[in-house]
DNA sequence: CTGCATGCAAAATCTTTGCACATCG
DNA sequence: CGATGTGCAAAGATTTTGCATGCAG
């Protein structure tokens, strides 16, 4: 089954509409490999569906959300950042403070240990986020 | 040394002014031992210090920041949190998705296979955020 | 057709800034 | 005193919402 086959599996079984604004959407959400704000997908999505509006694209990275297809960060610049869960495996990230470059790394130890963690506390994870601060080795 | 004598002379250092809105402030800040948010210290401050201005909490919360005794968060409600470094040891989150409670853990082995990580990536780590999402036992 | 989705603009947050006045050192 | 800090209100930035109209199912 393709991704846009997938997604429109998931919008059907949650009752969703697949509309054209909807569709000029995930294609660029899912094509796109790095980290979009809604401003930057806004933007991306306006080249193939001029008449989009920002609200629809709020709404949609919602809806994405809410479905378990997209994941939202703060990078601290006060804007979010959406992610495709579908396309991508899981990673965290690394950011430099200096040149802001954000950069995916994973690590499965690391993983385990958080859901050691998680347990032994009685929590059950359902998703985490770890982001490492610091300089990055281009950057004088 | 006090804490109030080390955030004084953090203050000197610097070069910045120990003016009375900031003593409430940070006497407040220090005082918290939760996740504050710019609103709920306005609030807070506001009662030892009523003319205090948003304005200035935001202010003094960037020069904490700045000078490495405050720590901003984000907990995806789209609000930023606040915590003091000065008086409290690292830790991570644990927060229930279900019922907003936030919970605080540390993790030696984890910490230490960040620094690897990042170390194996040619980065300088200076700071992480290690968030676990999911539901706590005392939800049902 | 009928109800959900869209686009626009206005509203709602949260945060920052300009400016006149106050105050720390 | 002189440079910094403060408070207010206004501006910014991002995200959400109300409403008339459009379109998918």
């Amino acid at each position: 089954m393709t991704r846009k086959q997938l997604v429109g599996n998931l919008f059907r079984v949650n009752g969703l509409k697949i509309t054209r604004q909807r569709q000029a959407i995930i294609q660029i959400f899912l094509k796109s490999r790095k980290h979009l704000s809604a401003d930057e997908l806004y933007q991306r999505v306006r080249r193939i569906y001029p008449s989009i509006g920002y609200a629809t694209v709020y709404r949609t990275l919602r809806l994405l959300k809410g479905s378990g297809m997209a994941e939202e960060r703060q990078f601290g610049d006060g804007k979010a950042r959406f992610e495709s869960l579908l396309n991508r495996k899981h990673h965290d990230h690394l950011i430099c403070m200096k040149c802001g470059r954000v950069q995916e790394f994973e690590d499965d130890e690391i993983e385990q240990l958080q859901g050691t963690a998680a347990r032994n506390r009685g929590f059950k994870i359902l998703s985490h986020k770890l982001e490492l601060y610091g300089q990055c080795n281009t950057c004088p």
